[in-house]
DNA sequence: AAGTGGTCTAGACCACTTT
DNA sequence: AAGTGGTCTAGACCACTTC
């Protein structure tokens, strides 16, 4: 509990007690161990000027990234779930004993990087992989014609086995460590379209077998973050042109050296750890890779 | 000049003459032609609860995206160049008689659209295509390994030709109308990489020949911006792997049937308006074309 | 009516750059 | 010293949702 309001360092000596205009309270009692928090200080504008406090910091961060940091753990540690109301503004203001105006800004970032969604009139709410919004951020082959939608897949296999030399490299594993390898196919509208691979951290994913995959309904990322507690939040792609070769043929149902997108990604969850590989060949006769720049 | 303080309408009705700390100055005098401008309508909390004016406006916008727009519009017509500084954030808001916090939102978001760069000390100025930062959001194919870095161009074609019934409808013209084609190679460390066709609008790009093409050396979209007044700001694209023809073969030195990545892009200026089709085949045997996903 | 995020203002001070 | 953007606060009110 009440973890809140630890080591905040405030490089900035807001106007605070100043001009407080209830009661001459203190205003931050706060357990205030070595160096002060938010909004201490109290000196009016004249005295207060020059505080080597704020200015000799050497790692300067601004109020709200640590605030924004603070959140983050939260996140991370699953005290807010994904799809759940995080607390209000004013009671984070209350809680990390700033103002709601520096929660607002660290909100602001987290919602601009889709780690959360606010909603007018109801609340600040975590993201989720478990909505359309969310689907076609990661989901970038969409159809020539008509709107875009989901595939269907299909799982030829599913294996612990030990990582391979590139993959260890990629996920920043050692090599030999254990992983958990998928491969499928997927379908639009039953054209097999996809034929991808994927590997993940066996520590992580531990228990996931073909079953679970199957039963499953939506993207996987869906899955991975209610069973694994393992939300991705961000991902590096490689893009090249390939030609198919007897295994994608045949699992695409086309000609051998039929030209294939090849996609490499990599998935990264909080702190910008890896924590997926995926491989794909997708055919791209009747699709194409959207994407905007910007 | 001072063509400011138009037609801003504050459907805020912030919090004005009624705390004003300072003596009780009416704080906004304006000139206030036809309708209330910014921080108007002066009433204590009580009486301006419900004005009609705020509450039944049908096209609500907040004051900072109106600013925005008076911004966007500076930026379009050319009042402030690529590359200049614009009037500081105190300067816009004694202009368009609103608060620095709202002029200053106004163009965070600006910032975040990389329509202005702002850099602390300095000033906020008009972004520009003659930047290493801007040259690798439009140019994502890098090499596999070393640095990325900027290819040669040759060009193998410039003429004036009359839009194709595709490459007008992508473009927002009649088919019939007047382009401009261009047609080169880039060369990546002395190997060909990329074969890549251009339409540009006639209208805009009138006296754009290959001599100028030439002459010129870095980013086409910088000589766009500077020669023509035309600055892209957006692109969408639209990536597939196909096979070599003929003639890519011939350009690239590479065999008939080697699989590229092709990829058809629109770009747009202020506006949404598109104002070039590009249509590209990368050789990707040693690069990549190279995406974030977030 | 109460609570939430969204907008707007005003003022103070900090960090950085230039004069 | 002066000017710019960057941070922080405090307070008021609006728009939206729920009770």
């Amino acid at each position: 509990m009440n973890s809140a309001s630890s080591n905040l360092t405030n490089n900035a000596t807001a106007a605070s007690g100043a001009v407080s205009p209830t009661a001459g309270t203190p205003a931050t009692p706060v357990a205030a161990a070595a160096n002060a928090p938010a909004a201490v200080v109290a000196g009016t504008n004249t005295t207060a000027a020059a505080l080597p406090v704020a200015s000799a910091s050497p790692t300067f961060s601004p109020l709200y990234q640590q605030i924004k940091a603070l959140i983050t753990q939260s996140l991370q540690s699953g005290e807010w779930k994904p799809g759940e109301l995080i607390p209000s503004e004013v009671e984070l203001a209350g809680r990390f004993k700033v103002s709601q105006g520096t929660v607002r800004k660290a909100i602001d970032e987290l919602a601009a990087e889709n780690l959360v969604m606010r909603r007018q009139g109801k609340g600040t709410f975590v993201s989720t992989h478990h909505e359309a919004r969310a689907h076609f951020r990661f989901l970038r082959l969409v159809p020539d014609e008509g709107v875009p939608h989901y595939p269907e897949s299909k799982f030829i296999e599913v294996k612990r086995v030990r990582a391979p030399a590139d993959v260890a490299r990629l996920m920043d594993l050692k090599s030999g460590d254990a992983v958990i390898f998928i491969k499928r196919v997927q379908y639009f509208d039953g054209v097999p379209t996809i034929v991808e691979e994927l590997w993940l951290p066996g520590l992580i994913f531990k228990g996931l077998t073909a079953e679970r995959l199957v039963e499953y309904k939506g993207p996987m990322y869906g899955l991975f973050e209610t069973e694994f507690g393992t939300r991705m939040i961000r991902a590096s792609e490689q893009i090249r042109a390939v030609c198919a070769d007897a295994g994608a043929a045949q699992l695409l149902n086309i000609d051998l050296g039929t030209p294939l997108l090849s996609s490499e990604r990599v998935s990264f969850t909080y702190g910008d750890k890896p924590v997926e590989l995926r491989r794909g060949l997708y055919l791209t006769s009747r699709h194409h890779y959207q994407n905007e720049l910007s």
